[in-house]
DNA sequence: GACGAAATGATATAATATAACACTTCAATA
DNA sequence: TATTGAAGTGTTATATTATATCATTTCGTC
């Protein structure tokens, strides 16, 4: 078993670093600006694993004395969901920061509902049944939403 | 290629003959009371094999003469997909009429974006791939959404 | 017919999201 | 380096989706 979910003991600061950093390189590679109010909603998104709501973004960034209003914050998150940064977990409302932003994929996210974590996989065999599906009834895929909910490991060990 | 999505000539009215009928039995075997509310707003439902929002249904009920309220929409929603006989589409916010409403079931949800029609599947090598990833990382599955955007057979032809 | 549970009515409001227009910032270039 | 046009953000208002709460009605059981 290999837990898709991070370790209760992991170096968090280390998964923000390199989530900017890879932001940054994604940003310039498609000519795009991270902007700081781009790089301030990102960042907050990424302070935990679990997925945040619009709502919650402008609150903490009202808390950081950032004077927003609705907009600014669907627009910093249009765009970073536009580059793939983060994804939009349909059934929260809310959204969740991407590992692994430079390869294209079809997602498919774990939501505990216990813990609130999200994590996000890109499972071959999933994405296989997909398409494969598809294909049978002559479907032609444009955007795919896969949400798990149910019980995260460590959630359903206790 | 078998396509899910309905026939253009079909006969509509035997649909949604056939979902009343199947809806009275499992509410039947369910103990639970089919009022008239619920029959209304399950019909309206039914009366296409698109998904429509909470508020569609308002305006349809009052269109009808029905003095309802929100809450009473959303009431007699939360019965309904209480008893599988209608699902919830999370990416539209918007409700659909289940076929097979006397089986368990993980769906699988195929819309088309440019004719708005919802086509149901129960793909068992999709739910297979999905309780293997899950088992996988130890993840215990309580529900899941898979809803697969694009264009359907007949819009992808035009 | 009386009673209690379930369903619905009615009012208010919370939570999520976008439209429209003004202003600012930034990078390209004349 | 001043100009300019596009992109980004500010601001206000409002649309859309959903729920909390309490009053009233309906319905099956006794």
């Amino acid at each position: 078993m290999t837990d898709l979910f991070p370790d209760k003991g992991h170096d968090h600061d280390r998964c923000i670093d390199s989530a900017l950093h890879q932001a940054q390189t994604v940003a310039e590679a498609n000519n795009a600006r991270f902007t700081d109010m781009r790089r301030r909603v990102f960042t907050l998104i990424w302070q935990s694993h679990k997925a945040i709501t619009a709502y919650e973004l402008l609150d903490a960034l009202q808390a950081e004395g950032v004077r927003a209003q609705p907009p600014t914050v669907y627009r910093a998150l249009e765009f970073l969901v536009g580059l793939r940064l983060i994804h939009r977990i349909e059934s929260l409302n809310a959204y969740f920061g991407c590992d692994m932003p430079d390869c294209e994929h079809l997602g498919q996210y774990f939501i505990c509902r216990k813990c609130g974590r999200v994590a996000e996989a890109v499972n071959e065999d999933m994405s296989l049944a997909v398409r494969a599906a598809a294909s049978i009834v002559g479907f032609k895929i444009e955007a795919t939403t896969i949400e798990i909910k149910g019980l995260c490991h460590d959630c359903a060990a206790h």
